[in-house]
DNA sequence: TAATGCATTTCACTTATTGAAACGCTCTTT
DNA sequence: AAAGAGCGTTTCAATAAGTGAAATGCATTA
């Protein structure tokens, strides 16, 4: 035994992800990706059907129910969603915008996983589940790990027009987990207070997984005039 | 090797489907929970950990980044949501009424992972990610496997007053992968209507995952006067 | 027809998994 | 305070279980 992992379950683990990445893989192909004999994989493959994590139709093998399950479960459960609940709603309050999670889905993908409407009677709308491109986003380029230095990203008038989104990364170890991000009408902020709520939502996220850290932000701005 | 399973990897999937089941487990639960020895458990759990699919707080084992990351994209990627796209479409399209998919979710709980708003200004509204109880719901009977020999169930002003829900099962094999179902404000459908808008959603249930059977629905419902 | 690629089965090798036992620890009970 | 119970963790010898090369049959392709 190397050191303290099983070897037949990180195998395992590994085809389901390739099975997953693809969506629909041969045998052979998901051996190569796996850098497995084709017997191996086979048998492996064969176990991850029985327990209904992939499932075999013409074209290959696919995501089974199985997976689908436990990570709308994950999804919903605790995990992520729960862990940013408060953050969300801090921004929320401190800004009277709306306020997302997304995470990375599919290549060149990611979707949200948690949602807080703002305030305001004008405001951005989005919806749990919706896919959003990686590219022309602000949420995209933090999933991307394209977020600079400062730790935030800001778009104005991206893919989509007249709005202005603010995200940072929500870190796990040295991984982007997800993107927490406030997104607000542009008519209602200036450049200069995109920047400040940047750092806001930075100090946002780099706090979700940090039970160590105790969530001391000020957390309110004022916006065009408004505050919450 | 007893048949063509592989023991360990079971035993991993098992524990996997613990903690998602439960959200957070102790090692010793989640290891009473799939039968196994602490000292496996613990080195399957860390396997899982290495690999993303759990992470470990205080609490205890929780779902990881990895199994939301696979999750969202089986969600996404084909499988169900896309298998179910069409249905969904003819049913709002023929009913004018909401559409919906629901799977299985934590113990007593199904979610939102399709939906299809309808086309009268009047209509039942949910989203993607949305939680329902399994009683008192036309979909959660479904998933419940208590739908009756007909194909599907009818709930009239169950949870959700005002309101009445079809639902049928999708099977995959012998299992109930999910719950195809439209949601009407009652005014606007007879019990007798109910029955026939039953047959229609069941028809498109058995469909979804039947790539043999040709869609050959007709799909026009008229509902209290207005045709889609 | 021959050649290539895939899915599948078999089988001897031995590697890697296993679980009881023991340890330190923190609570709870006496 | 001492004893008891439960948990997380580590160790280790026994052997159960996973491994991959090779062989087979079946499609496609040249």
């Amino acid at each position: 035994m190397a050191d303290t992992s099983t070897r037949t379950v990180e195998r395992a683990l590994l085809l389901l992800g390739a099975v997953c990445d693809r969506g629909a893989v041969s045998l052979a192909d998901a051996a190569r990706d796996a850098s497995l004999s084709a017997s191996t994989a086979l048998r492996l493959l064969r176990t991850l059907e029985a327990t209904g994590f992939v499932r075999k139709d013409d074209d290959g093998y696919r995501p089974g129910m199985r997976i689908v399950q436990l990570g709308a479960q994950a999804l919903s459960h605790e995990s992520l969603v729960s862990l940013s609940g408060a953050a969300l709603d801090r921004l929320v309050a401190g800004t009277g915008e709306s306020a997302y999670l997304n995470v990375p889905a599919d290549d060149g993908h990611g979707i949200y996983i948690a949602v807080r409407e703002g305030t305001h009677s004008v405001r951005h709308t989005s919806w749990v589940g919706r896919r959003i491109p990686l590219t022309g986003t602000a949420a995209g380029r933090v999933l991307a790990g394209e977020a600079p230095a400062c730790g935030y990203v800001v778009v104005r008038n991206g893919v989509e027009p007249d709005v202005t989104a603010v995200a940072a990364p929500v870190m796990i170890g040295d991984r982007i987990a997800a993107s927490l991000s406030v997104v607000v009408p542009s008519y209602r902020i200036s450049e200069h207070q995109a920047e400040i709520l940047g750092q806001l939502v930075a100090g946002e996220a780099s706090g979700i997984l940090n039970t160590s850290t105790t969530p001391t932000h000020p957390g309110h701005l004022t916006i065009d005039g408004e505050s919450a």
